[in-house]
DNA sequence: GGGAAACTAAGGAAGTTAAC
DNA sequence: GTTAACTTCCTTAGTTTCCC
């Protein structure tokens, strides 16, 4: 079959009848030369251009290769600029990812979350086996929806009320209890699957948490069905520092977060006052009053922490830090009271 | 044999508290 | 209110086991 007559090149010392020809001896792709030469004419800068697209820099996260920052964010929700902010921080790009889908907002199917672990609780799946399945190198589509295989290892298997489960992953499966909650309840109370699994379920049950809803970690406390997970998160809401409230409850002996934050909502402070606002005695000074004068200003009460102004920590707040050391140390109480009677 | 689920444990993040 | 030392406990890397 007769072929298309090409454009005639000279590259490098040597004849080609075609693009192709050249592209195929140099081995570079096809397209990116083909299109810059159509547009320069210049065979150098087409070369050029199509071995900077053949060593384009690939990426790798979890066994999966991405041509650009822009596949790996659409995989993951996220922005190539918030992936390109961290590698230049020297991180690799899955250190990147690592980070961003445990910290940063993230989109997946329409909806935005905080963090893998709000993602997995909001489909009823397990962080851990999402995170896990993740770095098997399925996409985050795969790890949150495909089927769980079926084990049958009776080593793993447990009861609890008189049931009996494949493991105790399949028990916090079925239950909407992250696993590892129930691990860390055995291993730092020294208590048994069942009781461990029993405080969790009435912790849930007490603070309102509806029973198909994962929990991979409890709040410290919801205020109208908001989540706050650390007091960081709540802080930075507030406008104020962690330390700053924790240091507070620790001196005032408030008992818990909520009991604080209401304390120091009603907190005021005396300052002078002119002409509608608060002024300070430096400000005074630098007004003209005298050491003598500027007690003639009248004094009034502000709120000592203003910028709780206007926030309710009553009404629909729900205290969950609270409820959990309650039924914890309730349930160890009894655990122990049991121990004694044997 | 490879891949996925389960398990274990160390490191580090977050909370607490004393000192400034 | 901030800082830093200390404590608690959550996250995740590493390992084992066994299904497909």
């Amino acid at each position: 079959m007769k072929r298309r007559k090409g454009h005639e090149i000279d590259y490098a010392g040597k004849k080609y009848v075609s693009l192709h020809e050249l592209c195929d001896d140099l081995d570079l792709p096809y397209s990116p030369l083909a299109h810059k030469y159509y547009r320069t004419k210049d065979i150098e800068q087409s070369v050029e251009r199509a071995k900077k697209v053949k060593d384009a820099q690939t990426y790798t996260v979890w066994g999966r290769e991405y041509k650009s920052l822009t596949d790996i964010a659409k995989e993951y929700g996220t922005s190539a600029a918030v992936i390109s902010k961290r590698l230049q921080d020297g991180k690799t790009a899955e250190e990147a990812i690592a980070e961003i889908i445990q910290k940063e907002t993230l989109s997946f199917c329409g909806k935005e979350f905080h963090g893998l672990a709000q993602i997995a609780n909001f489909y009823g799946k397990d962080y851990s086996l999402v995170w896990e399945r993740l770095k098997y190198s399925m996409s985050m589509e795969e790890a949150l929806f495909l089927p769980i295989r079926q084990m049958n290892k009776p080593q793993y298997e447990i009861t609890y009320r008189g049931k009996t489960y494949q493991s105790k992953r399949a028990f916090a499966r079925e239950n909407n209890i992250g696993i590892v909650c129930i691990r860390e309840m055995m291993e730092n109370h020294g208590v048994d699957f069942e009781t461990a699994a029993d405080i969790l379920l009435e912790i849930k049950e007490k603070a309102g948490i509806p029973a198909e809803q994962m929990i991979t970690r409890f709040p410290m406390c919801m205020i109208r069905g908001k989540e706050y997970r650390t007091l960081v998160e709540l802080a930075a809401e507030l406008k104020i520092s962690a330390a700053a409230i924790s240091t507070y409850k620790n001196r005032n002996g408030c008992g818990r977060i909520l009991e604080t934050l209401c304390q120091m909502q009603k907190e005021e402070r005396e300052t002078y006052f002119l002409d509608g606002r608060a002024v300070s005695y430096k400000e005074l000074m630098q007004m003209g009053y005298t050491s003598a004068s500027y007690q003639t200003v009248p004094k009034k009460k502000i709120p000592l922490y203003p910028q709780f102004a206007g926030h309710d920590f009553v009404t629909g707040c729900v205290d969950v830090a609270r409820i959990y050391e309650e039924v914890k140390s309730e349930r160890l109480e009894q655990e122990k009271g049991m121990q004694m009677n044997m």
